[in-house]
DNA sequence: GACATATGATACCTTTTGGTATCATATTGG
DNA sequence: CCAATATGATACCAAAAGGTATCATATGTC
């Protein structure tokens, strides 16, 4: 069985933090930065910024006294890989079908 | 912009939900069914097969008095395009970054 | 060193989520 | 029709998640 990416999964079930690593996108940016763009406190960006790390969407860099938060391809890279898992078995899945069919017309 | 899967990404972000797409991938199944793989009752199980169904990963087909749950491509394709478009960004992001560099060694 | 700024950490509150218990409804079989 | 079974719906509870306020810590600047 292959590697569930449960917290990457789970960070990217919410529009807020979707929406986070759309301004990721653009550029990296410091919790103050991010919060700049919603009504919401650096604290509460802060959480989502942390669960976006443990879902390896993002990476921080501190830089002086501020962090600099990244994308981060690993995240990504292992729903891309999950999705791969799954082709192949929607694959093998139709293949099956097709055997049985053919096997029924016998 | 593309679409952001939430439904799907939030029901594939929990362990007892992807068991239950496990289950379902062997073949399909009653919540009953399903329940008895799990020590929970069939009422909570309910509640996660809605939240699949939600994010397109499963449909319900009426049987007589029962209803058999089985896996369905949509969330899954839903989630491959998302995959797609980001492995696009990716891409871009580096043929920018390269052609960054060159602008710099002129 | 003193002060301003950027962040981290904690306590606390409210809402959502995961789960149970219970009752109502629909279908099958005698 | 009646009993058994499969499910749906609701109310309720505990735990987790989303968010704020507040305080502590580290870094840059004068």
């Amino acid at each position: 069985m292959i590697q569930i990416p449960t917290q990457t999964f789970k960070a990217l079930g919410d529009p807020t933090r979707q929406q986070i690593l759309g301004l990721l996108a653009d550029r990296e940016l410091t919790i103050a930065q991010v919060a700049g763009h919603f009504d919401m406190t650096r604290a509460g960006v802060k959480k989502h910024m942390k669960i976006l790390e443990e879902g390896r969407l993002i990476t921080v860099t501190p830089k002086g006294r501020e962090r600099l938060n990244t994308l981060n391809r690993d995240g990504f890279d292992m729903v891309s890989d999950w999705v791969g898992y799954f082709d192949q078995f929607w694959d093998d899945k139709l293949n099956a079908l097709k055997a049985l069919v053919e096997e029924d017309m016998k």
